[in-house]
DNA sequence: TAAGTCAACGAAAACGTTTACGTGACGGCA
DNA sequence: TGCCGTCACGTAAACGTTTTCGTTGACTTA
């Protein structure tokens, strides 16, 4: 018996476990409402087995699930985590991303994926949304400064700021790795080789990331006696990190020899760079050694040549959901690591 | 004043738009709940002119913004669209999914992402996590068949399969290519070259998307009387798509001299296949030539010896909000592209 | 002027939960 | 026996909307 008309087929209700309510469970294991809600959250105490187990029974041959909206009404607060992602084409993002689903999930919760597209007005647009939602947190991954942002702090919102640190207030929830530090090794990764004659090519300074990561890179340099003149620091202002990366090496190339070794505050900076130094035909030699960040799972497939500090960002999914959990620690810092892709 | 206290720091409430509720708002411009209701929703006609400006007005004093969980809970339907992703590690699923979260926030809906990991059971989980959750439609990208599958098909639940067509009910709306036709354009693209000499690398056959490929690619030898013989077609049960592409290289090296055309059911499968290649000190004129599918933005710079069939994946997500608003069209076919990186 | 039409708006119910509170039964203790 | 405490459970209010229905007043029309 097909159905040719043109009713919606939402109004069929063929297994007739659509729209069962609590009341409907309560009514079938002969209960009250209020008994049903104590079972399914696990007040036991407050029953007796055999109607516990009655009740248990009803769910399971209804088929019922608690809905979302009448919890989230009822105690001011749904199941949903925001994150709110400042560029979903960036590999890294997504990664981290889907990292906190599979940490979400464990715990009951679901996420709610945002892109700000690196943008204040969105950004701004998706707090007050988010909000709107009654979310138990909003992950905040590449927040940008914004005038609601530290309005939700002042209200003391619950914030989670992964990767760049708050822009506003150095005190937020943080989780990432030390930037300063990796940079530092980064450094001394490529001091070890013997290699001081470096360029970096990193994006803008806005990200306390980026910032924390030259700056440990400048320093370390410099502790060694071998200082990165200024001029050596590249960066292209509103161009995404593959094309930085691009413009970054086709400079080092205009000025002469490329150096030693080049340092990209991402891989996809060293994606580019390293096209930019392929197409010049520079000999396999003359290549400079290269570091990035991040160290994208595709690397050993496609830039066999790429050294990279690895961040741990299938951890970044625990770590949030401790922080929820918790509310405790206001600082989780993971740990990176340098993998090495260098001929030895 | 600092608050060293141990107090959470919700309790503040130091902006007081913090549940600003309809009736705050209603009280705020002197008029009734149902009003301010009617006005917020665009049904204009029921309103005075200066009425309204009167609460419109409110709201943006007052900053109020209608709770998600109140309204859900009457109208029997959420502004959340779930995407259920079969696996978050394919660049390719991130890439629908950002499309899509584009797509649903210019229309006001808002994405809960969630990762299947090609699993039945976490495919049914979801499917009732996302029903409780009153979601306007859930996104199947790249679904697998499973009992609590069929039983939302029957129910009539808004359902969309993308990429691959639904499992156990071939009417259920879909959107993706034509992937048949695109196999068989994969194979022209080669013929055209000359190359009669082939191999394909595929991944598992339960998705429709790879079966037709490969159909296609099929089709296309047979009817120029270079029929592929079926020890050329190359998989691995249960490994990832990076994985398979090495191992079909490494049989295809042991098998004796590589052939002339190597066609990868993805991009993914492609660098997995070149890498062996790579690793075998394959010649450069000796490497066959490649053609994968997706097209990932990242090829040109790390994989320029990828032709590849561009899906046009930043279309997606508007394919995915037309069908959910208009109910209609039950299936969008989009436009692939061959784009040719071939040395000419 | 009386009746009828219609726009503008308010009152109230309903959506599905959770939870504070009330109630009856039962047992221990003086 | 009378009193109190505890346990298991029911009653009902509240959360913030949307929407149906009813009411009011102004305006048209005969």
């Amino acid at each position: 018996m097909k159905d040719k008309t043109g009713v919606p087929r939402r109004s069929r209700q063929a297994t007739a476990d659509r729209g069962v309510s609590i009341r409907a469970v309560a009514a079938h294991a002969q209960v009250s409402i209020a008994t049903v809600s104590r079972v399914v959250n696990g007040l036991a105490n407050m029953a007796t087995p055999e109607t516990a187990a009655r009740v248990r029974a009803a769910i399971a041959e209804l088929g019922y699930r608690p809905s979302s909206a009448g919890r989230s009404l009822r105690q001011r607060e749904s199941r949903l985590v925001a994150v709110i992602a400042a560029n979903l084409a960036n590999p890294a993002m997504t990664a981290i991303a889907a990292s906190v689903e599979v940490a979400l999930r464990s715990r009951g919760l679901v996420l709610a994926l945002c892109d700000s597209h690196d943008q204040p007005e969105l950004q701004d647009e998706y707090l007050l949304e988010m909000r709107a939602h009654l979310v138990r947190a909003t992950v905040l991954l590449g927040a940008v400064a914004s005038p609601k942002l530290v309005a939700m702090i002042e209200a003391g919102e619950p914030l989670l700021f992964v990767n760049r640190r708050c822009p506003c207030d150095d005190d937020q929830p943080f989780i990432g790795i030390d930037n300063r530090r990796a940079g530092q090794d980064a450094a001394e990764f490529l001091l070890a080789k013997g290699i001081c004659d470096v360029a970096v090519a990193h994006g803008h300074l806005a990200s306390s990331a980026t910032l924390d990561r030259i700056a440990g890179i400048g320093e370390a340099f410099a502790a060694a006696g071998a200082p990165v003149p200024p001029e050596r620091f590249l960066t292209t202002q509103g161009a995404e990190h593959l094309e930085i990366g691009y413009r970054a090496a086709d400079h080092l190339l205009s000025a002469g020899k490329p150096p030693a070794g080049l340092i990209c505050a991402s891989d996809m900076i060293a994606f580019g760079a390293h096209r930019r130094l392929v197409e010049a035909g520079l000999a396999p030699q003359a290549m400079p050694q290269f570091l990035g960040f991040d160290d994208n799972p595709l690397n050993p497939w496609v830039a066999p040549w790429l050294s990279s500090v690895r961040i741990p960002y299938q951890a970044y999914g625990d770590a949030v959901v401790r922080m929820i959990d918790a509310g405790g620690p206001r600082r989780i810092i993971l740990e990176h690591q340098i993998v090495d892709r260098s001929p030895h």
